[in-house]
DNA sequence: CGACCATTTGATATGGATCAAGCGATGTGG
DNA sequence: CCACATCGCTTGATCCATATCAAATGGTCG
């Protein structure tokens, strides 16, 4: 199904973690910035699997460049993704034992990785470090209530709010470049890539978006899709 | 919409919160059962709102008796059900000031609750309450991301799976007493009444339930409802 | 008994899935 | 440099699961 290409990889430090040097704690505000400058980096090839799912969750993720999906493939073969991980985004801190998601690079990727149980054990002796981990997955719970929402909309108002937010996340101006496939999209959105490739030819029809490449999208009218997303 | 009934109620006696006692934190494995013995009971009367979509988050609850929703009605004017919470279910507890849902009681309903800065400070000290939290918000995540992935699949596989989840929730025979109506259920599975009926009486047909009357479920193959469950 | 409300059942409509073909970019071998 | 295979995407035709609209049923409470 994929193409898992087990490339040579950087060789994991686990010695450069929060636990051996003695960070002073996270600032108050955002949750996990220790992490800026920390662990050891890692580089994924294209469709490459990061972990597994129900894998032993050893390690915690920054994603330095490129972008990751986490999924499950569901009974009857169809794949759901979970998340879309980019740029210092954190990924696969679990509470517990085990990932619930699989993670895969979409294009080549690098990655920052460090030792949970550094992290848990800060954790345990720090009462803040403790607050940025609950904050962290308290973040992470509000992303997939808002996506659980995506998943009761119209065809036209998931693309839509697909969008904007990944304008939002990776765009400063109104031209992005999508880091994934219409697949891994209609993947994300619960639809399938016919589905989602018709909605955005619409879109280009109601003058919402302009396409000049399939992964490039220039949002036209940031109205009308917030009003499509009703 | 609602009747919001504002009964004469308990006061809240924020008094007696974990802040003012100094309980022996809570036991490891389970998070916040400090709760058990605590705070101020409270009375809901049916379709009555606990709180509101985007209130001040000042209280943490936890069900005694009856069964809560939680609830965001969509700019389309129908309604999603994020969860339902039973007896002993906590529900409320918030990282950010404001709640995400609104909640209101399904059915009389008698609640605990608790200052949520009690908890935040508590946890400001302890971080084995800290990490309470921490537990708990995981355990949410991962409900929601379950309820996420049950949003994709077909309304048999819905149903079948909410039906062995309320099961497994309240149940231990295979008999169930729903505390929540046929819309409450189509709310929370993003399908309409009545096809949340036509199913039922579907799984009926199959011999998967009974149905001695509209909300008392006999589940006569959870095999069967599980192979659905694709 | 009669009104009311929740639920079920029936008839029809429709949005998105499925099946199938076409298109454009990229890469490969002759 | 071109013929051609490949791959991701788009477009077209049809089908089907679920929504919608409408009516019948049944339980509860005055």
């Amino acid at each position: 199904m994929l193409t898992h290409t087990p490339l040579t990889q950087t060789q994991i430090r686990p010695a450069a973690t929060l636990q051996s040097r003695n960070i002073p704690t996270a600032t108050a505000g955002g949750a996990l910035e220790a992490f800026d400058l920390m662990g050891s980096p890692m580089t994924y090839g294209p469709n490459e699997e990061i972990y597994g799912e129900s894998e032993p969750a050893e390690f915690v993720y920054r994603v330095v460049s490129g972008a990751v999906r986490t999924c499950k493939i569901l009974n009857d073969g169809r794949r759901q993704i979970g998340a879309f991980y980019l740029p210092g985004d954190i990924f696969g801190l679990e509470v517990g034992k085990e990932h619930q998601f699989s993670a895969e690079a979409i294009g080549k990727t690098v990655v920052r990785v460090f030792r949970r149980s550094a992290v848990v054990s800060m954790a345990e002796r720090d009462c803040e470090a403790a607050r940025a981990l609950w904050t962290f997955t308290a973040r992470e719970l509000h992303r997939v209530q808002e996506h659980m929402l995506l998943l009761v909309k119209s065809a036209q108002q998931r693309v839509a709010s697909f969008l904007l937010e990944m304008s939002d996340r990776l765009a400063a101006t109104d031209s992005l470049d999508l880091p994934m496939s219409r697949q891994d999209i209609a993947d994300y959105l619960g639809l399938t890539i016919e589905t989602v490739s018709r909605t955005m030819s619409q879109l280009v029809s109601d003058s919402a978006i302009g396409l000049p490449s399939s992964r490039k999208i220039v949002l036209r009218s940031r109205r009308v899709l917030r009003e499509l997303n009703a």
